[in-house]
Parts: structure tokens; sequence; C-alpha cells
DNA sequence: ATTTTAATGCGACTATGTTGCAATAATACA
DNA sequence: TGTATTATTGCAACATAGTCGCATTAAAAT
């Protein structure tokens, strides 16, 4: 079960690097054009997750969200992914916030995935 | 554009309310029966949703849950549903949690939308 | 009772994501 | 370098969630 190193992979890492912040599928298939197959992508996306070298976010346009972990916390030696992000409804921008709210929950519950998102309008589109 | 009193959005409403927490559209079809159409479901719960007495929460399992406004917070008048929700991975319940997380947006940044959701294992399933 | 039109049921449709399978190509190894 | 192994790909089919058009039904207004 050794990962291989391939051209899709390469591209979509770089996709993803670039952008800086997080792509979902169509975002990554038409910066990549055509040549990458739909499938492809939504494979190696999962691999890089299970891999831990990206995480996903549902966004709450319910479409999956992919960033490189770059500021994920490390939370007793595993990674965590606690912080907040931010969706631009006017350029569809998604990105990773610094903020990772602590939230008390009840009594005997165990949290095991955040996935938290504010949407609204971002800075860029605000000056327009 | 008066807004009719139907059997099914009845049905619907106390369901919502039996419940206690936020439901999805197969929890509902399942609660219902084969009687009241799926379509007829989403446009019953969008209609309350317009109306503000519920809230549509989007799962991190990508679906849509719905949980009547009880709690919801009153900022400025306006009616808003910043607070954090619970799912269980077990059992599949999803409800609203009390805290509110106050979350500093970089400047410029106008937060429109709320949506935020730890999934875990409620207290029930961790006893078991 | 009659009219008006919001709400429903049904089917078709879109969108997002996954999976099976044969073909391809990255790696390991002789 | 040449060959064998198998991870990865492309394609098609599938699954699921949600929406929409349209004819029919049934609230509510008159
Ligand atoms: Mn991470
Ligand atoms: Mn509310
Ligand atoms: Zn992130
Ligand atoms: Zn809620």
């Amino acid at each position: 079960m050794k990962r291989r190193k391939t051209q899709s992979k390469s591209e979509i890492l770089a996709a993803l690097k670039t952008s800086g912040g997080a792509l979902s599928h169509d975002m990554l298939q038409s910066t990549l054009g055509t040549t990458i197959d739909r499938a492809t992508i939504y494979r190696v996306l999962n691999r890089f997750c299970e891999d831990g070298m990206v995480h996903r976010i549902i966004g709450d346009d319910g479409k999956q969200y992919f960033a490189i972990c770059e500021n994920c916390g490390e939370k007793k030696e595993m990674h965590t992914h606690n912080h907040v992000h931010f969706r631009c409804m006017k350029c569809g921008k998604v990105e990773c916030l610094k903020s990772t709210p602590e939230i008390d929950l009840p009594k005997g519950y165990q949290a095991k995935m955040f996935n938290m998102v504010i949407s609204g309008v971002c800075g860029d589109c605000t000056l327009i």
C-alpha cells in the first residue's frame, strides 16, 4: 500500500499549495482542466486526507473543500483541525482562520471532529 | 403569498418539536412514513427556514438538518443562529448546544452565516 | 357555493461523490 | 536494463441529496 508519485498527485498538490486556501473538486477541475478525471481528483484528495497532509472542510453549501495542513493544532501529539473557516459568498474563496474556539461539551460527550465555517463577505469583496 | 395550515406542515412541525433536536429529511421521512412526499418535506422545511421558525444546519456528513429555533440569539434585533451543534457519529442524533463562540474575523470580513458542528460520541452512546 | 391560489404528488432533473473493472504506469527487483 | 508487481488511473455506472416543472388538490377568502 505504498504511495506512488504521479502526475495527477503532483498537480493537485501544487494547485492546493499555490491557492493558499481550500479548494473544492470543481475548483480543482477547472484549474487543472479535463486531463485529470473527476474520480481521480476525488481519490487523490481522499488519500491526502488519509495521509494527514490535507484536511477536509464541509462547506455550508454542502460541498467538500480541501486545504493543505499548515497551522493545524497538535493536541497531545494528535493532529487536529479545530480551526474555523471562512467562505466568501461572493468570490467563493474558502480559507482557514487562526481562531480555534474552545467549546465545552455536555458531560460525557466526546469530540472527534470539528467543522466550523463562517460564511459572508471577504475583505476583497467588501471593497468592491 | 400567505401560508396555509396543512396536514404535512403540522406533522413535520410536530416531529421537529417532539424530537427536541435537529432532523434530516430522511429522519423525518422514516418518522412520517411515505404518506408525505419527499419534495413536500423539503419544501415545507425550506418554508419554515424562510419564516424563521427553523434553522438549517449542514452536517459534516454533508446533509441538511433542521431544528426548531429556540435559544437562537437576538443580535441587534436580528435572529442569529451562531450556536454550535453536535452530531453523534453512533446514534446520528444532532443537537443544538448552548455555546456561541465569539470568532474574530480578519479586518473587512463580514459574517453572515455560522455553521458549526462538532461530531463525536454523545453522552448516551458513550455509556454503551 | 364559488373562486383563488398555496401546497402537494409525481416525475424528471441536477449536483456531488463513490465504486467496479480493465488499462496504465510507477516502483521494486533480478 | 528488462521484467514483474501492484498502485493508480479513466471510464462508466451507481448512489444519494436536493430541486423544479406541472398538473392536481385543497386551504382560505369572497
Ligand atoms: Mn490539518
Ligand atoms: Mn434560529
Ligand atoms: Zn482549515
Ligand atoms: Zn441549532
